[in-house]
RNA sequence: GCGCCCGUAGCUCAGCUGGAUAGAGCGUCGGCCUCCGGAGCCGAAGGCCACAGGUUCGAAUCCUGUCGGGCGUACCA
């Protein structure tokens, strides 16, 4: 990389003055002003103290202390209170631009070795429909995945069901109330019950259809992992005949049925897709509840108090220890986490990334404490907080429960403005930034969301090429000759730009921090159109549309290569707008 | 009370390991299509970076405190 061999230069020039390489970590970075060079060291500041001299005079011998050659670093300039600015040479650039077209720069960044990576998000409860809160989680888990495999890991997505507990109940007591109340029973409806108007349609088909039908929609599930969530046999009211736990049971099996298969259709509208689907039923069938357990007492970890059996969390530093198993001897959510989290280790990945909510930081401790007592390494689960997004509408945020049936849907999201340009908006914000979403300015903005500024230039290019082929140009592969001819300070500052992705998709994977992406992608496209506005294309000196038709080639390759990361489209054209 | 996150333009947010004149989108105002797509380009207005101290040659960025907002502090999930 430029920065090291500057570094070393660097480094070299400081010998003289006692200074060695472990002594000081030379910082080399882009200066924001661009008439400031292309980088640029404060290097001369940071030791004139040290050294008792003044920065700009030492910035000045130092500079003349190093040389490099020309084809890389074309000049070094002394400026402002004593930084050191350096110019990167064309045929430098042209040749890193020269490595993104060939596809070794991606190759480059491959460093992760193939080690397999979990990532899990969204595993939103099974109660319901996707809700917009999961979104975000969305964007940025199934963004992660594109950016390890991107940066040579081996990641697998995968989202955790919660289908057993009370809730899982809960549900069905719910169904089965909504059904008997359509069929004109008197029935009391559960406390708590889930009350949205998605279980009262449910039971409404439920009443239409008949045990056929009922295996019909079962059979959509192919894959092993939901086949226990299929339909029992029989219809709705064989169900009510059984026993008040079997039948609630048979409804509550029925609504997760329903209810994943809408989650998982979500997911794939969205752009999501999960390696595996991972039932919280399956740790209490495969008994690696008790399995956990037994790990953990023989590692000491665990108690009997008042009944109850408790994770001495607090020897892992948390704040208190933690119920495991109730007084009535039902397993904790949180020890079936433990389970979980612990087959996921023994599943062989080297690494697991959460994604959570902001309303589940506290939980951190206690789950990396119970991964340490397995013997663990502590850093092996990485926690990624996703801190809230407020969903406002009318000025007003939207209080959402699931259990009230109050909620804004993913769906009705992608309906109003769109999965890319929700993405969109989800992926230029950090992480760990509170998020106002105001859902009646999203639909009312959604068409001139900055998404399109990025997906337009993708398809200003296409189209420009669609031109040149309709004239008989042949549009070159990008080369050293026709990309050195570049001349205009416009197609420079794209060449510039371009030249970065590398390093950006790196320090996005590394940082967890997709909206690097977002945030370079928009600068490409804001240089490609000023490029575009100032440089005429086609119709020009042979030579001249050559070069610039390689730079529009390579710019469309690097926008695509963003856009697929981010799972975005980039469309050949854009279509009308309303 | 304690813990985590956040306070940057009218609104929503960037600002990479401290740097040289704090940026973008939307909104507002003014220009640019006989020419490769005007979902574009050019320009203007708009900021005591919540506040107060501290560290540093240098702070939106690091430390402390204050104020304001969100979340957590379950034998719920």
């Amino acid at each position: 990389m430029i920065e090291d061999v500057i570094r070393t230069g660097l480094h070299q020039a400081l010998e003289k003055y006692g200074i060695y390489e472990d002594d000081i970590a030379i910082v080399v970075g882009k200066p924001r002003e661009r008439s400031h060079g292309d980088l640029s060291t404060n290097l001369a500041l940071a030791l004139a103290k040290r050294l008792d001299r003044k920065p700009r005079e030492f910035a000045g011998e130092l500079a003349a202390g190093i040389s490099f050659p020309k084809d890389v670093i074309e000049s070094v300039e002394i400026a402002g209170p004593g930084f050191i600015n350096f110019r990167v040479a064309r045929p430098y650039q042209v040749g890193r631009l020269l490595e993104i077209a060939s596809g070794e720069a991606l190759a480059d960044i491959r460093t992760g070795g193939g080690k397999r990576i979990n990532v899990e998000f969204v595993s939103a409860n099974p109660t319901g429909p996707l809700n917009v809160v999961s979104a975000r989680a969305g964007a940025f888990g199934v963004t992660l995945v594109n950016l390890l495999d991107a940066v040579g890991y081996d990641a697998h997505s995968e989202y955790y069901v919660n289908d057993s507990g009370r809730q899982i109940q809960l549900l069905g007591q719910s169904l089965r109330a909504h059904y008997m109340q359509l069929r004109g029973d008197v029935v009391e409806f559960p406390a708590d019950g889930y009350l949205g108007r998605y279980l009262e349609i449910m039971a409404a088909e439920l009443l239409d259809h008949d045990s056929e039908a009922i295996q019909r929609a079962a059979s959509a599930f192919d894959d092993e992992s939901f086949q226990r969530v299929v339909a029992p046999e029989g219809n709705a009211d064989d169900w009510l005949e059984l026993p008040e736990d079997k039948s609630v049971r048979c409804f509550a099996k029925y609504a997760l049925m329903k209810i994943l298969s809408w989650q998982r259709e979500t997911c794939r509208r969205f752009g999501l897709r999960f390696d595996t689907w991972y039932f919280e039923s399956e740790l209490h069938e495969t008994k690696r509840i008790e399995r956990a357990l037994d790990k953990l007492r023989k590692a000491n970890a665990i108690y009997e108090e008042q009944s109850a059996v408790w994770f001495r969390a607090t020897d892992y530093g948390d704040e208190k220890d933690r119920v495991v198993v109730r007084a009535d001897g039902r397993p904790t959510y949180f020890v079936a986490d433990v389970a979980y989290h612990y087959h996921k280790f023994q599943r062989g990945f080297e690494r697991a990334i959460d994604f959570w909510g902001p309303d589940h930081h506290g939980y951190i401790a206690r789950m990396q404490g119970a991964m340490t007592a397995l013997g663990i390494a502590a850093d092996w689960l990485e926690v990624q907080i996703l801190q809230h997004v407020t969903f406002l509408e009318h000025g007003r945020p939207i209080n959402m429960s699931k259990r009230k049936g109050l909620f804004v849907t993913m769906d009705e999201l992608m309906d109003e403005v769109g999965a890319d340009v929700a993405k969109y908006i989800f992926l230029t914000r950090k992480p760990n930034s509170h998020l106002d979403f105001d859902l009646d300015l999203a639909k009312e903005q959604s068409n001139e969301n900055p998404v399109y500024y990025v997906k337009y230039a993708h398809a200003r290019i296409c189209s420009v090429l669609r031109t040149a082929a309709a004239a008989g140009v042949t549009v070159p592969q990008p080369d050293a000759a026709g990309l050195s001819r570049l001349s205009e300070p416009s197609e420079w500052s794209l060449v510039r730009e371009l030249v970065r992705m590398p390093q950006v998709i790196v320090s996005a994977a590394r940082s967890r921090e997709p909206h690097r992406l977002t945030a370079f992608i928009h600068e490409v496209a804001g240089l490609f159109h000023q490029f575009y506005h100032q440089c005429k294309i086609l119709g020009e000196d042979a030579d001249v549309t050559a070069s610039r038709l390689q730079l529009c080639l390579v710019t469309r390759q690097v926008i695509a290569t963003i856009l697929q990361l981010i799972s975005i489209e980039a469309p050949e054209s854009m279509g009308d707008k309303e």
